[in-house]
DNA sequence: CAGTGGTCTAGACCACACT
DNA sequence: GTGTGGTCTAGACCACTGC
């Protein structure tokens, strides 16, 4: 099996023309290993949806027979979904589809730490949705989403406090499609992060996010929710989080109080 | 070979003992795959300085047979040593020590980025030492370097600018010691990063950091040197960065201004 | 061409979890 | 015990680099 080059065993969308013309028309015939090939497939069933959030998917086993390759060529597929937090392998049970719930440690996300000292005594947080509206997309949201100026987009704004002090403000934008019906009554009723709710609500899964960080002043408005003064320096967090396939899905601006607590990034 | 449970072709302190009472003592017998055996004696090598930053280390069947384990095995150890960025594979031509020096693109742990618009035209950064001293380490200097308040440290402060606008002040500490011999006149000439010279000039090679971010007001001080006005916002960025073995070497303390640039990351 | 890392297989056995 | 993921091997062949 191992050896004719490109015959792949599935007939998958990456081979090249069988009959490439020889002067190579443009880019590289993209050789592409037979392992990436099955992880491609996982990731389509993922985002089909064949197997949800908290599911365990086939045994290696299993799929190695579907997809007529040896259990190790799986494994490598499945290797990498993990490291990118997509699949949680568990030696003796199997391998599931990851989820924001009950991901043993909550708010995957959330960089934000007590400082030295409040370590045990913090708790969760409060949370506390001051408004969902539905509301036309501002330009300067519309594009990191990939929408027009204009299309219907979900505003939610919430303060979250921790023991009792209100320390982050954040604006959530969500495309209005495949949010419909998102209600300022669901997210208040709903316990635990609102990433599992869009899981299971939705059938949204983010994946990855990317932030940028600035310190700016606290101006009356944000000062107010967060019972400082205006001017403080806060520290704005601006996320654009994405499901499978690239696609954006959510934007959040916060105010983070730092004045207890502090970001906290591991460089490698 | 791969049988025998515990038979390790190596002899390394990580086996358990031959005769360990049934009853378990405290904690678990602590199996550890031959891989991760293998992955401990590269990383010893890699801090004993048998090999150097950039240099390239024995192929991948030297190994197998020096250690007495199957190319696979090696390979596994020397994939994770990859993923940490301490080793890098460049296919058919070898694997490679990793370095800070020539690492196509420069500054790996700085995370500050010009905004949008100005990417291209950024260029590298200008760098200018205010001071390197020799003094007694602060309390609060000391506790994250490992070392006892008043032990001797070298302070080196400095700005970095961005098409002549002071961007970023920044005070560095590092252990007296290792670090002996060190000069503003061999930082001043220095071109490239600074890791790159820790590394040419005293074999210290950081490996992985951490960062905490605040939002703070700037000092007189900050203003002055970053050319804007004392309360201005600014991200304080306080990071410990690590060698082999989780050794902290450095704790760095900087203030960026984000009136054109943000701290970028990237959450999985 | 030889040498390196990269892919793939088939099969054996180990560690862990559930029943 | 059965089934799952985890480790290890031995060997074949592919892709890339440089002599």
């Amino acid at each position: 099996m191992a050896s004719s080059t490109q015959s792949s065993p599935l007939a998958g969308p990456t081979d090249a023309p069988p009959d490439a013309p020889l002067g190579m028309a443009e880019a590289a015939p993209a050789f592409s290993p037979l392992y990436q090939q099955i992880k491609t497939l996982l990731l389509q069933s993922l985002q089909a949806g064949e197997w949800k959030p908290g599911d365990t998917i086939p045994s290696e086993l299993e799929l190695a027979a579907r997809y007529r390759v040896s259990q190790g060529t799986v494994r490598k597929a499945i290797d990498e979904l993990a490291a990118d937090n997509l699949l949680v392998r568990r030696q003796g049970k199997g391998t599931f589809v990851a989820t924001h719930a009950e991901q043993h440690i909550q708010y995957r996300f959330l960089r934000l730490q007590p400082d030295a000292g409040d370590r045990d005594t913090e708790g969760p947080a409060e949370r506390r949705i001051l408004e969902c509206r539905r509301v036309r997309a501002p330009a300067d949201v519309a594009r990191p989403l990939g929408l027009r100026t204009g299309e219907p987009v979900l505003l939610v704004r919430r303060v979250l406090s921790f023991r009792g002090v209100p320390t982050i403000l954040e604006d959530v934008w969500l495309p209005g499609t495949p949010f419909k019906g998102l209600t300022l009554e669901a997210l208040a009723e709903d316990k635990g992060p609102m990433y599992a709710l869009f899981e299971a609500q939705f059938g949204v899964r983010m994946v990855r996010a990317e932030e940028k960080l600035r310190a700016v002043a606290a101006d009356e408005e944000a000062a107010g929710w967060l019972q400082t003064a205006a001017g403080t320096p806060l520290l704005s967090v601006e996320r654009l989080a994405y499901t499978y396939k690239d696609t954006p899905m959510e934007l959040r601006r916060g105010l983070y109080r730092t004045d207890r607590h502090h970001y906290r990034n591991e460089l490698n």
